[in-house]
DNA sequence: TTAGTGTTTTAGTCTTGGCTAAAAATATGA
DNA sequence: TCATATTTTTAGCCAAGACTAAAACACTAA
């Protein structure tokens, strides 16, 4: 059974937002994140409810399907893979791909992306350090570290926070630390474990041990 | 104003069945090009002549405006930069990429052209040795040249016949050579002009001079 | 000049993926 | 438990792009 394009990216939120298809997954959530009205996510869980990708109890929301989740991870595969091809070959910017992957993930050739896969080097994760499921949709999850278990030189980019308190986001803005800014370990104090790193290889900034220990990076 | 992927496809073929914008279209051709229905068709082209990419006379056919054109060039430009990057970047074999391409060419992001053409050094023929227009819509065409005015051990590809009698094509036929294949001159016989000409990398075939002198290729 | 023939358009229907407004079901809390 | 609030579904509508059947038009040949 082939999905329409529209399928796929309603497929693909459901799969975001069931956390991996663990939870199950309300009509609102699924509008709010498609950008479209309750009415219109009825209908299409209808259809998707059809087709077996998930299943669906009317007013009970929606948990994915094994087969759902393969076909969400398939899409997910192609839509990072393109996200690697843009930053690595055509030189896009880390933040100008996403719209134009969104477009590419719905070309629907197996071959061209076993060809991609392979001209890329397999790679396992994408330029926003998320993992590429390989082609049965297994996922390899990146380990994320907090700041304060980085080396001094070593370089990474920030994924996520643990604290995600208003207090703390609001901080991280003030200081121009955000989810994705690429970051640098100038400095690492003994005494009180205060950190010295340098974001987007412009701006340096200080923080304490306990800001460090509730921020999330990648290595790279 | 922009255009819809169905859109695009239909003003391409009226492209390409007008010669370039040469000459007017009917409503007949155009269906038996996109394999749609006459009735399909006209609704199409009132929604194109509203946005003035062609010119619409009710039962008169249709002639592409200038904007027309540079739409249906553009779209070109497109689909035969994605040709040269499945056959010189992903190993896809010459008679594979045109489906994709047909989906590829729909991908709207002036950004991602431009620097698809700057990776694969600003190509000017596609696989096939159809030219590529430039970002104005301007083409370059390749000289063809008949098989006769090779010289020994070039290489190039059929791109047409000067003599399009069944009779000639029928013969042409037998003997494995048809418009798309690759060849390479093995020998050339003084006294009557004959030819060798290997075919595919395979197959060799002899030719009169008079044979050779109805064949047209581009060289590579 | 007109009848016939083939081409093209119109009218009406379908499917997909949206929308709004109203109805129905579920959840909450007094 | 029952009234109210919230969520979700249904009903009815729209636009795009297909289709079939019927009507309108253009061209040709008598
Ligand atoms: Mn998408
Ligand atoms: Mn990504
Ligand atoms: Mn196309
Ligand atoms: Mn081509």
């Amino acid at each position: 059974m082939t999905l329409t394009t529209a399928e796929e990216n309603y497929l693909k939120a459901i799969y975001h937002l069931s956390d991996g298809a663990t939870k199950s997954v309300s009509t609102n959530d699924v509008a709010a994140e498609m950008k479209t009205k309750p009415a219109s996510v009825s209908d299409m869980l209808r259809k998707l409810g059809d087709k077996e990708v998930i299943e669906y109890r009317k007013y009970y929301g929606v948990n994915i399907t094994e087969e759902g989740k393969k076909r969400a991870l398939q899409t997910i595969r192609k839509h990072r893979l393109w996200e690697v091809f843009l930053v690595e070959k055509l030189q896009f910017a880390w933040d100008e791909v996403h719209e134009v992957a969104e477009e590419l993930e719905h070309i629907q050739s197996p071959l061209l992306i076993q060809r991609l896969d392979s001209y890329l080097n397999f790679p396992k994760f994408d330029p926003h350090g998320d993992p590429i499921p390989d082609e049965y949709g297994d996922v390899r999850a990146r380990p994320r570290l907090a700041l304060n278990e980085m080396d001094i030189d070593q370089s990474g980019q920030i994924v996520a926070v643990k604290d995600s308190s208003a207090a703390f986001l609001k901080y991280l803005d003030k200081v121009g630390a955000y989810i994705g800014a690429r970051i640098k370990v100038l400095d690492k104090v003994e005494f009180d474990g205060s950190m010295e790193i340098l974001v987007d290889q412009k701006k340096t900034l200080f923080m304490s041990k306990d800001v460090a220990a509730n921020i999330l990076a990648i290595q790279s």
